[in-house]
DNA sequence: AAAGAGTTTAGAATTATTCTAAATCCTTGT
DNA sequence: ACAAGGATTTAGAATAATTCTAAACTCTTT
């Protein structure tokens, strides 16, 4: 799936198996996330909506990611207290939080690694799915697998005001 | 460390050491998180640490609680988008955030492991830190290394409204 | 074409957290 | 001991992301 009609083909039969509408304001959120690989806020997906869609509400931008996560067609994104991000990328994979720059990297985890974290688990617990956040600098020239921009949150250090 | 009087010199040492002043505020609050095994929140905190100081102001309980992470002496846990909770294990664990009841759980994490989780990161990305977080469901008999409560935060499911 | 469910919309409401400015508390130099 | 000065606490206001509300709209189906 990759080409935007097979994407718009993917989000109308994932949205009918839920019980739920095609609608335009969902095909226009979902595209616009598809369009970058990257990891936007729902304001900065609301600014890119609306230049296609100017009359579309910030309400409807929330509702159509809700929609969108419970379908499974994007990811949702919570570092520390800032605003969630949504992520176009499905692929079983961590996230590299950059300190210094604010960028979000996505990183592959290999398939052992997701069964040897299962296994640190006690019986009895059953983990349905696994979040992995690293937090630190990277060196300006490594290329990762996937780089992605993230508005700069730099969080100030402790005891500035 | 385990008396509350070696806590209690633990924390004044390393308020010092970062040149800032160890306050009664500051002592009870930490005392209150060390209390109980648990994640508590902000206002959880806030409400258990102003049985032994009335007086004492919300305002005052966040500024310690961050005052108490910047000098590493306890944890901030993001769960979601719920509020933040704190948590007094320092040892490297992850959460398994069970679901169904709310829980969160403690897990222990094997230092192989963690020099593993090290090893995915493609040339040029140093992490600091490392965030892990599970989510499922726990089985009722399974006994975790370190089971604690939480404020049942169920998130009902999509489409209740 | 009417009914009825699903959806969108603007704006109000919520709420965890941060900010502000004044009051209070310590420490230190004299 | 005392004044100065910085750190801390405090109450309340402010902020901001998100959710809620209720009305309007849009499909689909009869």
């Amino acid at each position: 799936m990759n080409t935007p009609s097979e994407n718009s083909a993917t989000l109308t039969k994932r949205l009918i198996d839920s019980g739920l509408r095609p609608t335009a304001q969902r095909e226009v959120v979902f595209k616009v996330i598809l369009e970058k690989r990257d990891h936007p806020t729902a304001d900065e997906i609301f600014a890119r909506v609306k230049s296609q869609m100017p009359t579309i509400s910030l309400a409807t931008v929330y509702n159509c990611l809700e929609t969108l996560v419970h379908c499974q067609l994007i990811r949702q994104v919570n570092l520390e207290r800032a605003p969630t991000r949504y992520c176009p990328n499905l692929h079983q994979h961590a996230h590299f939080h950059d300190e210094t720059t604010g960028q979000i990297h996505d990183i592959d985890l290999p398939i052992e690694l997701m069964a040897q974290l299962h296994d640190v688990l006690p019986a009895g617990f059953i983990a349905s799915s696994i979040e992995l956040t690293f937090r630190g600098a990277a060196a300006g020239t490594a290329q990762p697998t996937v780089t992605a921009d993230c508005a700069p949150t730099l969080n100030n250090p402790h005891g500035t005001n």
